[in-house]
DNA sequence: CCTTTGACTTCAAGTACTTGAAGTTCCTAC
DNA sequence: GTAGGAACTTCAAGTACTTGAAGTCAAAGG
């Protein structure tokens, strides 16, 4: 609407709530050499990341989310580095990527349909109706056989 | 297809599968007491999961799925344990839990768009589209923005 | 100018898994 | 029955954060 760019520079804070990644993390990383030091303010200490940072920062957080070792994503990051010369290189490393993402947010899926399964069958349970509370009990034996399937595959 | 109740048992490598935890954490979550003891093959030392135990440690993954300490964890089980007297204690458990799990899908979808977004990119580049490479990077200009929205709420 | 509030800083210690080694058990196949 | 391989076991050591304490800095109000 306004001005295309809008902000170029980001708190930790924020850079927190946008990448999804805690601050102590973010600090973490840093000191551990995953990411390169982010420049400081000029008249404090604090953390001043920009654009750029937040970019790499995404790359490594979806990396992280997948149970990459931080050694692993070291030699990731430092790999993205080197110029646009290897885009076959890392529209393969992003599919595998995209891979393992997919299977976290199976899981996190399976958790919800469990969680929500078990709110109907206490919520079946207190209204009293003891169909209601067999039927979604008959419902997460349906769930778990699902479950098998799926990961027998 | 056939009979209601398929099988009644698991090793822990299917209640690995099943439950998303990996084996390793389901002996450490043994180990420290988060779940009981889990009764062992008859001529083996092997694990033996029932349905219940599987319960269990679907309940047990959705609370560590969201970052709760496994000391909390363990105050939820022994407390699940106690009949069905506080319904809707457990329901407001559940609604809490759900909450946080919906927070750590976003995490999670936000990351997919990401990587998507990022294989678009590289493959417009790849395929000497600059025209299509920069709409996608406006298109990622566009998910950052969002993302501050929504996070700022 | 001074104080307060809240967000930031570092560094050390704690927590939550994870991995590896070394050994046992199960299963299939001869 | 016994040989081989996969899957299991325990236990110790390593990795990846996380938390807490103690201090610094920025912005707002008196």
């Amino acid at each position: 609407m306004s001005a295309p760019t809008t902000q170029h520079t980001y708190t930790i804070k924020e850079t927190a709530a946008l990448t999804g990644l805690p601050a102590s993390t973010l600090r973490y990383y840093e000191s551990i050499g995953v990411i390169a030091p982010i420049s400081r303010g000029a008249s404090s200490k604090h953390r001043v990341y920009d654009e750029e940072d937040l970019d790499r920062l995404m790359w490594v957080a979806c990396l992280a989310a997948t149970g990459m070792s931080v050694g692993a994503m070291r030699q990731y990051v430092t790999n993205g580095q080197r110029g646009p010369a290897a885009a076959a290189e890392q529209i393969e490393l992003l599919a595998e990527q995209e891979r393992r993402l997919a299977v976290e947010a199976q899981h996190i899926a399976v958790r919800q349909r469990y969680v929500r399964l078990k709110i109907d069958y206490w919520q079946a349970v207190e209204a009293g109706d003891t169909a209601r509370a067999e039927r979604v009990s008959s419902e997460a034996r349906t769930l778990a056989d699902q479950l098998k399937r799926t990961t027998k595959q």
